[in-house]
RNA sequence: GGACCUUUAGCUCAGUUGGUUAGAGCGUUUCGUUGACAUCGAAAAGGUCACUGGUUCGAGUCCAGUAAGGUCCA
């Protein structure tokens, strides 16, 4: 067995072996029957993207569930991806091409998107590499791409389906228009923002009186010349009178409007009239609707005015025509008053410009199974955690609006629809929906549009595992790792991405066993659809008008929980983003403390689901928990020959419980208590709770405290052999613990230390659970003495209690410091059975009982009083202050329990357990008072 | 305007159904290289648990309100 080197280095162990599982095929999702399944699919990350520090909380927890899966014996199945991110990618190739003054108009559509495939080759995907850096147990086989053919089709299928279904339709209505990336945009992707602005105050001419005004406020002088009419509330007197007269647009083309009366007017506002524009706000849209009022749209696509706005503003950019539509509004003197005024407006995601409402003709959808999703959450089919996140989701269905599925850009599915040359788009009559196009091409033209990202990855966790196809349901598994298990992602995209899931689920999946009976369904029924899609084979679910059963959506969901991580910050609590700079580089973070450390680190400091402000000190403090842990196995290769290593029936057996003392029970019974805590917090998702528990009982319990006393112990070879064993058992079940959370490191010890079968991995081992440990040593005669935990306390106070002492009297570095103590029988006994390691620990020469000591600084402990030999040097008037303090400090405590205990309500009401505690420590405290008072008066 | 979250040591945070003298890491001070580890060890200092009121024998923990900061939705 190779040695183990003096401290640890990580980056050789991790290349070594993240090849080795891979060349082992360690990650490859299997459907093995007779084991639980175990799945997650990984949120596709962006195809431009670059490892986040976000990006490492999640995906480190993914892995951390995926691993611990695999050592609790179940069939893990961690799915990779990445999503083409319409807008984002297109942008950067975009951005690209304008370096060579080109623009994707030069090229045309299908050269274009040849570009960005070619881009996606070369350079999309890094994150993926940069995620086997982290170690990630992905199964990268199955990797995943939204825009693969297979996964293309699929998506199109859906739409086919969906549209089959009537739930997508064509509609020219008010979008969300992004003047910078010049598309339609769904309402998730604004984003509102506080703005402080300007108000323009501006009066309309009456045509008939002129000399007379009707004022109204807008943020948007230049939209005036889109103006086609005032409206006021019909019930506000102020304009009953001018009802039916017109206005002259004061700006832009000359015209009269009319002034009309709707209720969607607020008489609060300003002066109660309002310009309708309803080209350009959503509200005056339907006001126009249901007054017939003409539409004059005059911004360009691009946000510049057109020459509806009139040759002096046509052309400019829309800030800039706001500017010049209020210098024309005061030189014609309409313009009353500009007033500071702060309101929210939408801005694009993506582009981070200030979107425009706009008229335009787009493909929408109307969420299926809306009421189904909301069960499946209220109805804990689907948990959350934390759970609070349930509410969120919730409020978001009950408010839902269809979704704007359509995007103008080329880098996408292209919607399959065709449309008969020359003929109205508008009427369905001339629409062909199909994946496969129509038969006689020539006579079609396809629409341009592409779907929106996310209407290709809310099939994700279903897509990724073949469905619909038969065939490839069954190659990829899906019966079996459908549901997915655990979805871990972000709240920012609950509405984006996991409510759609849900839905998306709950529409399309049909499940083995709804397949079945479909197939029977379809064979009685005259088979009079001849969709391609609803083949008898498909893993489509059959449309159904009834609510879905509680049975059925628990099948058909995409997975059971979902973890919901928080964001990282910084240290001034901004979220991390590349235009700050704030974010470290996490391939930085690995060559510095490790790909363990950082791992360990980032966990330990993401409690579940609080944001998390980054410090770089902890992933440091993840480095040197490895550290520790290296070299505590170090100290025990070095410590004795291992002894059959090879399973954890091989260790038990070594254990000999004739040999066990007080420090073998209390270690073994942390370890067990570790082990328990540790499969709680996997259930609950608590993973910093975890980490916490684990390093506790590593680096104090087990380092401090047991190594220490193992020192004396090894030095008999009457104790030797059994403090080995005891060794291996705790290091042993100690890896399996972290190996989800630092699996290189683990990896590489389990090795050296001989724990696995040879040519396994420690994923090969099974991962014992506390009554599983414990019944394996019940097996060899061991039955942990619970009450030895309490002794040991008492003997790490005891030394706490001696090291103080002497550190109070400068003497840490001496060890020829002698102690004597005066004590009880009793305790002098647990004293002597543990006398070669206490005086080890405390760092002295001896430990002698005596009757009696004059003079010597002191300690009380709870076993006995405590003597420095030191009588020449001490210091009276020294040890009187502190002795006189600690008393003050005691007697505080006293009364505050007396007084508890004088309360008659707490001693007839409290716990019994409770009251003698108080009882207890009431003694103890009195008894170690009369002792310091002993003490200070031997002083004089 | 609505909903949610946060407020505990100098800093960043734990604190599970209320129950001994409220914890950790980092930082600070002092001491220490004795054969696992200086990426370390020992000791110490440091907290009116944001505020006010309530429930209770007992509140950091439960309830109500207030303040400050943050997030999402409209």
């Amino acid at each position: 067995m190779a040695e183990i080197t003096k401290s640890y280095e990580s980056r050789d162990i991790e290349k070594k072996w993240y090849a080795a599982w891979l060349q082992a095929k360690c990650f490859s999702g299997r459907v093995q029957a007779g084991r639980e399944p175990y799945s997650i699919v990984i949120p596709p990350p962006n195809v431009t993207g670059v490892l986040t520090m976000g990006h490492v909380l999640n995906n480190t927890i993914q892995d951390i569930l995926i691993r611990r899966a695999r050592l609790e014996g179940k069939s893990a199945l961690w799915l990779p991806g990445t999503d083409h991110a319409g807008i984002a990618t297109q942008t950067v190739v975009e951005r690209e091409l304008r370096k060579q003054k080109q623009t994707r108009h030069d090229y045309g559509r299908e050269k274009f998107v040849e570009k960005v495939w070619a881009w996606r080759q070369e350079k999309g995907g890094i994150i993926l590499e940069q995620l086997r850096r982290l170690g990630a147990s992905c199964d990268w086989d199955r990797t995943a791409f939204t825009m693969d053919p297979a996964y293309s089709e699929r998506v199109l299928h859906v739409f086919v389906e969906l549209f089959q279904r009537g739930y997508i339709y064509r509609g020219k209505r008010m979008v969300n228009w992004c003047p910078a990336s010049l598309t339609a945009l769904s309402d998730e992707e604004v984003i509102m923002k506080p703005v402080n602005g300007t108000i323009y105050r501006v009066r309309y001419e009456l045509a008939d009186r002129p000399g007379t005004f009707i004022e109204v406020k807008t943020t948007r002088p230049e939209t005036i010349p889109g103006d086609v009419a005032i409206a006021v509330h019909p019930d506000d007197p102020r304009y009953t009178a001018f009802l039916r007269k017109k206005v002259r647009r004061p700006i832009g083309p000359a015209a009269e409007l009319p002034i009309i009366a709707d209720s969607a007017v607020d008489k609060e506002f300003g002066s109660g009239a309002l310009k309708i524009t309803p080209a350009h706000d959503k509200t005056d849209y339907e006001i126009g609707l249901r007054h017939k009022l003409l539409v004059i749209d005059v911004l360009n696509p691009n946000g510049s005015l057109n020459d509806l706005a009139g040759p002096e503003l046509a052309g400019m950019d829309r800030f800039a025509g706001r500017k010049k539509a209020a210098e024309l509004l005061k030189a014609t003197g309409a313009l009353v008053a500009e007033e500071p005024y702060a309101n929210n407006v939408g801005y694009s995601e993506r582009a981070d410009v200030p979107i425009e409402p706009r008229l335009t003709e787009q493909w929408w959808l109307r969420y299926p199974k809306i009421e189904e999703a909301k069960a499946a959450v209220r109805d804990g089919h689907i948990k959350f955690y934390p759970e609070r996140w349930a509410k969120v989701y919730l409020h978001w269905l009950e408010n839902i609006q269809d979704w704007c599925i359509s995007r103008q850009l080329w880098w996408g599915h292209r919607i399959p629809v065709w449309y008969r040359k020359g003929a109205d788009r508008s009427d369905p009559q001339n629409w062909h929906v199909s994946v496969a196009g129509p038969a006689d091409p020539s006579n079609w033209e396809q629409e341009e549009d592409v779907l929106d990202t996310w209407a290709s990855s809310w099939l994700w966790p279903f897509a990724t595992l073949g469905w619909p196809d038969k065939a490839e349901m069954e190659k990829a598994g899906f019966d079996y790792f459908y549901p997915t298990t655990t979805l871990v992602t972000g709240p920012d995209i609950i509405f984006f991405w996991v409510a759609r899931m849900i839905m998306a689920g709950l529409e399309l999946v049909a499940p083995a066993a709804d397949r079945r009976s479909q197939i029977a369904d379809r064979v009685s029924a005259d088979a009079k659809s001849n969709s391609e899609v609803r083949t008898a084979d498909s893993g489509i679910a059959a449309p159904t008008s009834s609510t879905l059963s509680s049975e059925q959506i628990q099948q058909r969901i995409p997975f059971r929980n979902v973890y919901f991580t928080g964001i990282i910050r910084d240290q001034q609590g901004r979220k991390m983003s590349k235009s700050l700079g704030n974010s470290p580089d996490p391939l930085d973070l690995i060559d510095t403390y490790g790909a363990d450390g950082l791992r360990f680190g980032i966990i330990s400091i993401a409690p579940q689901g609080q944001d998390i402000r980054f410090q770089e000190d902890r992933i440091e403090g993840g480095k040197n928990f490895c550290n520790k842990l290296w070299n505590a196995s170090r100290f025990r290769q070095m410590s004795g020959e291992a002894g059959d290593n090879s399973s954890l029936a091989a260790i038990v057996a070594r254990l000999d419980a004739g040999k066990f003392d007080a420090d073998d029970h209390a270690i073994l019974d942390r370890l067990f208590a570790t082990t328990r805590e540790v499969d709680r917090c996997f259930a609950e998702f608590e993973f910093s709770a975890a980490v916490q528990a684990l390093y506790g009982f590593f680096w104090n319990d087990f380092c401090d405290w047991y190594v220490e006393v193992s020192k004396s112990k090894l030095q008999s070879p009457d104790t030797k052999a059994n403090c080995l064993a005891i060794q291996d058992l705790v290091l042993r079940q100690t890896l399996l613990l972290l190996h989800p959370f630092i699996p290189f490191i683990t990896e590489e010890l389990w090795q050296l230390l001989g724990y696995g079968a040879p040519a396994t991995f420690i994923e090969d081992a099974h991962l014992e659970n506390a009554s599983q440990l414990a019944s394996a040593s019940l097996m060899h005669g061991l039955v942990l003495d619970h009450g030895q935990v309490a002794t040991v306390q008492g003997l790490k106070a005891f030394v706490s209690q001696a090291r103080a002492l002497k550190a109070e009297h400068n003497l840490a570095s001496r060890r020829d410091v002698k102690f004597f103590i005066i004590t009880g029988d009793h305790e002098w006994a647990v004293l002597s059975a543990n006398l070669a390691k206490l005086v080890r620990l405390t760092g002295a020469a001896e430990l002698v009982r005596r009757d009696r000591v004059e003079g010597a600084p002191a300690a009380v402990t709870t076993l006995g009083t405590l003597y420095l030999d030191l009588a020449s040097t001490v210091d009276a008037g020294v040890e009187k202050v502190r002795m006189k303090k600690e008393l003050e400090a005691l007697a505080k405590h006293i009364a505050a329990t007396e007084a508890r205990l004088a309360n008659e309500a707490f001693v007839r009401k409290a716990p019994p357990a409770v009251l003698e505690g108080a009882r207890k420590q009431l003694a103890e405290q009195q008894a170690k008072r009369g002792e310091l008072e002993r003490l200070l008066k031997s002083l004089g």
